[in-house]
DNA sequence: GTGGTCTAGACCACC
DNA sequence: GTGGTCTAGACCACC
């Protein structure tokens, strides 16, 4: 739980913790299937209220993203299996950024740059714990 | 006009000429300001219908990479310089898209696959038959 | 000068303030033509670094929003008169406010809505100088 | 298909017919998943040509109002239902909205006017012979 | 001259 | 059956 929460940013604290987690999960820090911290053990680390983790995390379930299992704890749902629907959104995902970057002086090159540095900021917090993005 | 299209690949003539057009002016061959070949000089030179390379133009003025001008012709549009305000939301573009992605089931192992098909099948596209206008 | 900013949100406070003084101009708060507080008077009430507060000044006046005359004072500029090609421009952009609303589950009526909000809110500010959005 | 177009109006036929539609499912004429009449339905029943329906009906496909599905129909995409992270999206463009209209000397009136104006122009293409499928 | 729209009619892919 | 693409040819608006 590398991560840590500005409570004067105006960003409501669990918005920022949702954020993070999502963040974290979507670039692998924490993979598919793997245990969460508990909700208790993310309140002390960053000291804020239990209550607060538990809606972060109660949103994220319902985005199902993670899954709550009572007694057991919390885990990174399995990413849904990349049928023919789901790659065409993807494509028209990829396109629309495309197109969209390129209104703003952005080529593709560009994204992948970005893309890369995404990677390599989350490589490095996996292995060294730092949490610099 | 030194493309050619293949009409048995399958891919829509006006899509092929399309991005063709959109990697001609990408990579600098029609720098910003350029007039593109009209609808029907186009239309000769390629032996393609004018409706259809018409469709492929509008699709270009719909993504702003060209401008149409009745009675003038068309015109390659220039690009925003980006500025910090763009760097932003080019930012926050990316970091979408990564979360969208992860819905779907995609990393960004596999965006940056396929941006990087979209670079080489704009490249392929172009490659026999040098890029003079 | 009816704002604060937050200096622990990790947006550089030029451009909190640039953004700040952006949006009061566009609300109505400083009207074209309104001479705005001096570099120093603006840092001292905001108890913020002159260096920061010519920062932003400079972008704004870069980005032809307000304009410094040197030993007078900084002034919000006159808005260009919208002629034909600036009446397009901008149907063009309410357009895709539509579309791109409409994407997101939001009807005509809701952007509406949040305008009129947008406009009670700098009114407000105008009035009795409150700051809350 | 109760609409009737006016081939005079200097309005292309393909945006009288897009706007129509558009309006028809913003009320609720043509609810999320029904089907639409078939291209060549609305070409007979409209007088007009089957290329000129199918250009509409393209337009509306391309901003995610309706789906076709070769083969099957056309269909009334279902909205999203706009959450907390719609909702900040949403007033990201909203805000960014107003900046760029007050560059081009636009203020928030101009732009409520505008949508007003798109709401009403909409209702008036089909007041005239109910909306009954 | 230029691009924009529309028609008539064909053939295709997919269901 | 459905929508998707393409052609040939016309007429228009704007320059």
């Amino acid at each position: 739980m590398d991560l840590h929460l500005d409570p004067t940013s105006g960003v409501p604290l669990y918005i920022q913790l949702k954020e993070a987690l999502k963040h974290a999960i979507a670039t692998g820090v924490y993979p598919p299937g793997t245990q969460l911290p508990t909700v208790r053990q993310t309140a002390v680390a960053l000291r804020i209220n239990v209550n607060t983790v538990n809606r972060a995390y109660t949103e994220l379930v319902r985005e199902n993203i993670i899954i709550s299992q009572q007694g057991r704890g919390t885990f990174v749902c399995a990413r849904p299996q990349p049928d023919r629907d789901r790659q065409e959104e993807f494509d028209r995902l990829v396109e629309k950024l495309i197109n969209d970057s390129y209104a703003l002086g952005f080529s593709i090159a560009d994204i992948i740059a970005r893309l890369q540095k995404k990677i390599s900021a989350a490589g490095a917090k996996n292995q060294q714990g730092g949490d610099r993005q």
